[in-house]
RNA sequence: GGCCCUAUCGUCUAACGGUUAGGACGCCAGGUUCUCAUCCUGGAAAUCCGGGUUCGAUUCCCGGUAGGGUCACCA
């Protein structure tokens, strides 16, 4: 059991706008956005930005498009630049009691002469953390800390404790580098007189050398991964087994069922490598289930506009290939490179190759790859145009491939049609391109061999 | 270095103190129509080390080792 406070649930995602939504933090976003909704609680968008030389709009877009992206919608939202007067008033309470002070510093250059100080108890601080247990750390370390540069500009750990409690904020679901800030928190919290949240500290997501993810180690933007072609859904699905696992053997998670299963207790203690083979293959599993209308618009949108340009180009065509392309590509960026690197052209032109290379393994005779071409045409030409498909063709053919040796015949066929060492099976080709290109390109296949 | 945290196949992970330590990705082999891809079947692959507690430790305790986080008038 979870808890019996279900109605009252309120959770936060709190960046900073100092950079671009990195796949971390779009975990932690969307672990809070799961136990929110789990619960039919709140989900709260924070932005901390009270460093103001180093948060930017540009960053703060990013978040919100990326935090869209993935579909996690708030249900309420704020900007502590826009909170001052509410930070101001409760230092200036932590004074009046004595809790704070207004410190003399010893000034130094671009430092300012006064500072507020936290009157730290000097306590042993214990809190209970749902993925880790208890934490007990003695604060008589961290001395009078600084929560505040003045009345106008807090720091960022009294910042999140007025926000919390002001934002009525019950779950603080964060990355593990937020462990060390927690005893502050907590003393703070108490100071104010706020009730204490249950936090619960994810472990870091890491690069595959196990040290931190950054830059260095590829993309670690949201955005990168978006336009690299990858799915929302399945970026989330990925996430989402990063870390945590529902407890049973099922890989490919939609939303909803996130939703419904998620369950803090069954968080992993340890950091986790992003590993972006699972990545791709989860993102496949997304791709084959795509409708052919949805991904027939997503590949039209991609393609190199050279193809549409080629002879034999056409849209049903394109469409026929679909299941093709999604059968040798992860993402939608696969197909896209596959199809500028030329991958793909055979299916709109006549492709061009050296008669040599139609003739299958050993074989040397010119005359005798002629005529298994020849025999195949003579077979194919029988069929209606209706019976030209790929089941139909190899139905024609088969009887005569497996006679003559199938690599025999099947090789030089789909050679011709091709012009690639490496393809899919010649039924396949020939149903998409039709009869009358099937017989055109055989022709031509024979004509080299036999001049 | 101080403090805090973590430790099951290469990776993500499962396993009321009793299992041939399970699954998935990746890898290897075989098969499914010639090549490629998909798909199917099979395979190799792990409890960090040392002590305890216990009839019995992956599991509980202690120590070690390794890794990570954090030590701002950043967040």
């Amino acid at each position: 059991m979870e808890s019996n406070h279900t109605s009252s649930v309120v959770t936060r995602f709190a960046p900073s706008p100092t950079g671009v939504l990195h796949v971390g933090s779009a975990r932690t976003a969307l672990f809070n956005f799961l136990y929110a909704r789990k619960h039919g609680g709140k989900f709260i968008l924070r932005i901390e930005d009270t460093d103001k030389e180093r948060s930017t709009t540009e960053y703060e877009s990013n978040i919100l498009e990326g935090l869209r992206w993935l579909g996690f919608t708030h249900d309420e939202f704020a900007r502590q630049s826009e909170r001052g007067a509410i930070y101001k008033k409760q230092l200036e309470a932590l004074i009046a009691s004595g809790a704070a002070y207004v410190s003399a510093e010893e000034g130094g250059e671009g430092k300012r002469t006064e500072v507020i100080r936290f009157k730290n108890p000097g306590k042993l601080v214990t809190f209970r953390d749902e993925v880790r247990g208890d934490i007990s750390v003695d604060t008589t370390e961290l001395g009078d800390f600084v929560i505040a540069k003045d009345l106008d500009t807090p720091l960022y750990n009294f910042a999140v404790v007025v926000d919390d409690a002001d934002m009525g904020v019950t779950h603080v679901i964060r990355g593990d580098d937020g462990i060390a800030n927690t005893p502050r928190q907590v003393l703070i919290g108490e100071a104010l007189g706020a009730p204490r949240p249950i936090y619960a500290h994810l472990p870091l997501i890491l690069a595959p050398d196990r040290s931190k993810l950054s830059k260095r180690h590829g993309a670690v933007a949201l955005t990168e991964y978006r336009d690299l072609g990858y799915f929302p859904d399945a970026i989330v699905n990925f996430l989402a087994l990063l870390g945590w696992n529902p407890g049973d053997e099922r890989e490919i998670f939609s939303i909803d069922e996130l939703t419904e299963l998620f369950d803090l207790s069954k968080i992993q203690k340890g950091g986790a490598i992003f590993n972006t083979e699972k990545l791709n293959w989860i993102n496949r599993q997304y791709l084959q289930k795509l409708s052919p209308g949805v991904l027939f618009e997503d590949v039209f949108a991609i393609i190199p506009p050279r193809l549409k340009l080629m002879p034999q180009w056409n849209e049903e065509r394109l469409r026929s290939m679909l299941p093709i392309m999604i059968e040798r590509a992860h993402t939608l960026h696969e197909i896209k490179v596959a199809c500028d690197n030329g991958e793909y052209d055979y299916f709109f032109a006549l492709p061009g190759y050296v008669a040599e290379s139609l003739l299958w393994k050993d074989e040397r005779d010119h005359a005798k790859t002629a005529m298994r071409l020849e025999t195949v045409a003579d077979a194919l030409e029988r069929l209606t145009p209706n019976e030209f498909t790929a089941p139909g063709v190899k139905g024609a053919i088969w009887g005569f491939a497996e006679k003559e040796g199938r690599g025999a015949v099947l090789w030089p066929l789909r050679y011709a049609l091709s012009g690639k060492e490496r393809s899919p099976d010649p039924f396949i080709i020939a149903g998409v391109i039709g009869k009358s290109e099937t017989l055109e390109r055989i022709a031509h296949a024979v004509r080299a061999l036999t001049t």
